[in-house]
DNA sequence: GCGACAG
DNA sequence: ATCTTGTCGC
């Protein structure tokens, strides 16, 4: 899938605050299809042995959630870690990711903050709009808002509010595990962002896409940091 | 000034 | 995110 170069990616959070500043207008909060067959999951890992992120894809025909394209990406991180500003430290790598696609989801759903930002403009959102595509957000922890924990049951949830105003929606995707923050990333609803995460989820705390690419990205972070590992004495394991 | 703080 | 062993539960 191609996507539209909006902007250069920064290394001066200043600059890049600014840049969130002028594409926060852009995100749109309203569906701009009514089907949706094909959807997306994205994720990365990063290397323990250097600055090397890696991000996968993968594409599943949607509701019967089969996989019907995959693709992966490796570059060096740039930008720190940065709450807020995570669009520009995995933005590169997933972005070049996508564009390996064969096929062009009708959604993408990051492992990231939506609207659910102090700028309205978290990583799914950014990323959305780069990609002039459908996005969620459905991160696993808060960045910003209130809320309440949802009850230990099955699809419970809770509105996660900001300023007085409801930015998503936080909500336990199976007993006992820690719930889902769901945004809407761009040209999607909450509503709708909602229905399909619920029914991406197969019995496991990630909605299938995200799950399976999270697998994926860790392989590769695994391959890589094992075989840079290179050749030398085996660790023992360590008795005192 | 202090606490919060996506991966 | 990654560092890490065992352990509790289905």
């Amino acid at each position: 899938m191609k996507f539209t170069r909006l902007h250069q990616w920064t290394t001066d959070i200043k600059e890049a605050a600014r840049i969130q500043d002028n594409l926060s207008h852009f995100i749109e909060v309203k569906p701009s299809k009514k089907e949706y067959s094909l959807i997306a999951g994205a994720d990365t890992a990063y290397s323990k042995k250097d600055n090397s992120v890696f991000a996968a894809v993968v594409v599943m025909r949607f509701p019967e959630l089969v996989t019907v394209d995959r693709a992966r990406a490796q570059t060096m991180a740039n930008f720190p870690y940065q709450p807020s500003y995570f669009a520009f430290r995995e933005g590169p790598v997933l972005i070049k990711a996508m564009q390996r696609l064969t096929v062009s989801p009708d959604v993408i759903m990051f492992d990231a903050h939506g609207i659910a930002h102090e700028k309205g403009i978290g990583m799914a959102s950014h990323l959305g709009l780069m990609l002039d595509v459908a996005s969620i957000g459905c991160a696993k922890k808060s960045l910003i808002g209130d809320y309440d924990e949802p009850a230990n049951e099955m699809n419970a949830t809770s509105p996660l509010n900001l300023k007085g105003r409801q930015v998503g929606t936080i909500i336990r995707t199976r007993v006992d595990v820690k719930p889902l923050f769901v945004s809407i990333g761009h040209k999607i609803d909450l509503e709708t962002a909602l229905e399909l995460v619920i029914a991406a989820t197969r019995g496991y705390r990630l909605p299938e896409p995200m799950r399976v690419a999270h697998i994926l990205s860790n392989k590769m972070r695994r391959n890589y940091d094992g075989r840079l590992r290179g050749p030398g004495p085996y660790r023992m394991r360590q008795f005192e």
